[in-house]
DNA sequence: TATAATTAAATTGTATCCAATGTAATTTAG
DNA sequence: CTAAATTACATTGGATACAATTTAATTATA
C-alpha cells in the first residue's frame, strides 16, 4: 500500500525550481570574477543598463529584491563608480540609481558572458523556451499580488 | 537598428529561475515558521523522512549543498533534536546522518504543507508537468559533471 | 491644518550559499 | 611499506536574502 507521500523532495516542484537556480547561477560565478562582478551586482547592472537611471523601488520590483538586499549592493556598485546614488529632489524618500561612463564601459566587458554560459546550459531550444514562458507565468502571477 | 542585446534582463533564462526561485520559496515562510523549520532544513528533514539515514556527502548530492552549508544546517537541526550526527566506524572520514523520533514526528506537522503551498501558486497541470521535467533535465545535466 | 496613515529606503539580525582553505582519515603508487 | 594523492567534512570569509523594524518624507483625512 505504498500511498503517495508529498513530503518527497521529488514531489516538490519548488526544490529543482532552488536546486536549478543555484546550479545555473554558479556558472556565472568565473566569468563574472573576472569583470569584477557578482551575480547580484550584475542583474542589477543589467538593469541599469538598459534603464540607465531608475529608483530604488522601481528597480527592486524588477529584480524581486528589496531594499534590504538592494541598498548594500548599490553602494557596492557605487564605490566601484558603476553607478551614482542621488536622493530624488521632488521627493526626498526616493533614491534615483544611475550608470556612470564607468558603468556604461563595463557592458562592453560583459558582452562575451551571455553566449559563454548558453554554451553550458544544454538545453533544446524548445524547452529553454518552454521554460522561460512557464517561469514567466508564475513571476507575473507573483508580482501584480 | 535595433540590434538584439543578450545582456537584457528579458532575455536571460538565469534571471527567471533565480526570481521564481525565491518567490517560491517566500510561500514556505509561514508555514515553515508554525513548525520552526527554515527552507534549508525543511528539504534537508525531507530527505531524511525518505531515508531515515544518510551520509552527508549523499545528502549533499540530494540537495545541491556542500559541507559548507550543510554543516552548519545540520548542527542546527542536530541541536534542536531532530537528527543525530554519528562518526562512521568504518570510515572516519564519513559523518552520517540519522533522523530521531523527535524529528518523525515533525513530519506530522509538516504534513499539510505541500498542499497549503500548492494552492499558491496558479500554475496549470500541464505547466507544472512540463517545468518540472525541464527543470530535472537541467539537473540531471549538472550532477553527472 | 494638525494628525494619522502611507510610503521609500535604510538598518538590524538571522540564516544561508559558496569559494577557498584546512584537517584528518584513507587509498594509491612507487 | 611509505610518501603522495585523494576524500569527507569542517572552517572561514564575503556577499547575499529577507523578515521585521526604524526613520524620514509625503499624502490623506478629520
Amino acid at each position: 500500500m505504498a500511498e503517495y507521500d508529498a513530503l518527497k523532495l521529488d514531489h516538490q516542484l519548488c526544490f529543482p525550481l532552488y536546486a536549478a537556480s543555484r546550479e545555473i547561477i554558479k556558472l556565472y560565478h568565473g566569468p563574472l570574477t573576472k569583470i569584477g562582478l557578482t551575480y547580484t551586482q550584475y542583474i542589477t547592472m543589467m538593469v541599469l543598463w538598459e534603464e540607465k537611471k531608475i529608483n530604488v523601488k522601481s528597480l527592486g520590483k524588477r529584480l524581486f529584491l528589496d531594499s534590504g538586499t538592494l541598498t548594500p549592493v548599490l553602494k557596492t556598485l557605487e564605490k566601484e563608480g558603476y553607478i551614482s546614488r542621488i536622493r530624488s529632489s521632488e521627493d526626498e524618500r526616493v533614491l534615483m540609481v544611475e550608470i556612470t561612463r564607468e558603468g556604461e564601459k563595463l557592458k562592453e566587458k560583459a558582452a562575451e558572458i551571455p553566449k559563454e554560459i548558453g554554451s553550458c546550459i544544454s538545453l533544446k531550444e524548445q524547452d529553454a523556451k518552454e521554460l522561460y514562458r512557464i517561469l514567466y507565468t508564475i513571476l507575473e502571477n507573483r508580482n501584480s499580488q
